[in-house]
DNA sequence: ATGTGACTGAAAGTCCGTC
DNA sequence: CGACGGACTTTCAGTCACA
């Protein structure tokens, strides 16, 4: 296949990731909508510049573009992701004595429910000190129905900035198991805007939760646990 | 700095280890010489079907060229650089137990090298059967003078994908050290040609060595050994 | 919300040189 | 070998209207 039909096609495929539309890429990145369709159906042999631009818009690295793992071109974001109440995607708990704040979230995130998870979060870290505790975040099973990998929607991304902000506090640093290459990209630039020092794995159950545990001198978690197979 | 200027330094990068000149990459990519020098300075908006050109004429991915690892620009392959004989500088040694063939070179190679290895390593296998060997490589040191790693001039690639095809007849598959990324890579591309099923192994010594034995299954060898420190 | 054809100015890219 | 320039052709970026 043609490079410009591929790299068009990576595009959709991140796009749908996103859960963005292509009027949406065309706002984050500066370029026209139609010249952006035209791309993506590799019919334009796009500069650098103009790649730059794509990559900062979704997130990621330029070499991610080219040589990170391919996903399906649907959609991530569908209207039946939300019949599963959030209530029931979050889970929490925390470690007093090991002074760890460990959730998970399963499913799509919308910015109600970064503001949700907020609210609930901070409500706990309130008993404690100025970076007194440590996050262990699992986004694992941060999928859309089709079973792919799902990554923040920017609006999502932006309340997860402030989410961090506010978490950095009373948090010294975070670990979180990501669902994909994808995710740790993303998770980068996030982290990287709330300025909380993080650590983002992603690799297989086994081998990311040992390094996890590893990470926070730990042997185990109640929450995030290895499987035992 | 601009994108622009960053990937015109990195093709100087890449080219300068590879040993060859604006003029050799011109001639393997297809584009101009006046134009790709002014790609280098950063005065190009190129676009991608010339990134993938240049890209397969330096025998990277084009993820590599944005994503991986950074080297001076200083030329790897100097006149110099040869005043230590080849002899010195090609070491080898058979495991006839294990049915293991290991060698390892330092500082860089010619095609006459190659020529002289193969006929040096072909008398060996001729004592054995199809496929009764497995090829073990250390290309670690394979340094220009400046300490940075080189990898095979375009010449040397060509002589070493018929090297491995004879290689091919004895050796079942080969392990290969490897001194940077950038080897991986063209190694990757060297092996596809010659047909030898082949590993590229790069990272620190105790764990690319270790990583070599299971995959050889074996505890240690004469040649090839594990810094004790 | 995306695909598509048409259009223009700007820039990419080639080919010829000189230094 | 590589920087750089001039003159030339081709193609990309960017924007429409319309389906």
């Amino acid at each position: 296949m043609d490079i410009r039909s591929e790299f068009g096609q990576r595009i959709r495929e991140l796009r749908a990731r996103s859960g963005i539309s292509q009027e949406m890429l065309s706002f984050r990145s500066g370029l026209d909508r139609s010249y952006l369709s035209s791309v993506e159906r590799g019919e334009r042999n796009i500069s650098i510049v103009n790649i730059e631009k794509i990559a900062a818009a979704l997130q990621v690295s330029i070499g991610y573009m080219f040589d990170g793992e391919r996903f399906s071109a649907t959609p991530a974001y569908q209207p039946k992701e939300f019949t599963i109440p959030f209530l029931e995607r979050f889970k929490y708990k925390l470690d007093n004595e090991k002074k760890i704040l460990a959730f998970s979230v399963s499913g799509l995130l919308t910015g109600n429910d970064v503001e949700y998870m907020d609210s609930i979060l901070m409500g706990i870290c309130s008993a404690f000190g100025k970076g007194e505790l440590t996050l262990f975040v699992d986004h694992r099973e941060m999928k859309a129905l089709d079973g792919e990998p799902a990554v923040y929607s920017p609006e999502v991304a932006e309340k997860a900035v402030l989410f961090q902000r506010n978490l950095l506090r009373y948090n010294r640093r975070a670990i979180v198991l990501c669902n994909s290459e994808f995710q740790v990209q993303q998770l980068n630039h996030v982290t990287q805007e709330s300025g909380i020092p993080s650590t983002h794995l992603f690799g297989q159950d086994k081998e990311v939760i040992g390094r996890a545990y590893q990470l926070l001198n730990i042997n185990g978690n109640e929450l995030i646990k290895m499987q035992t197979d």
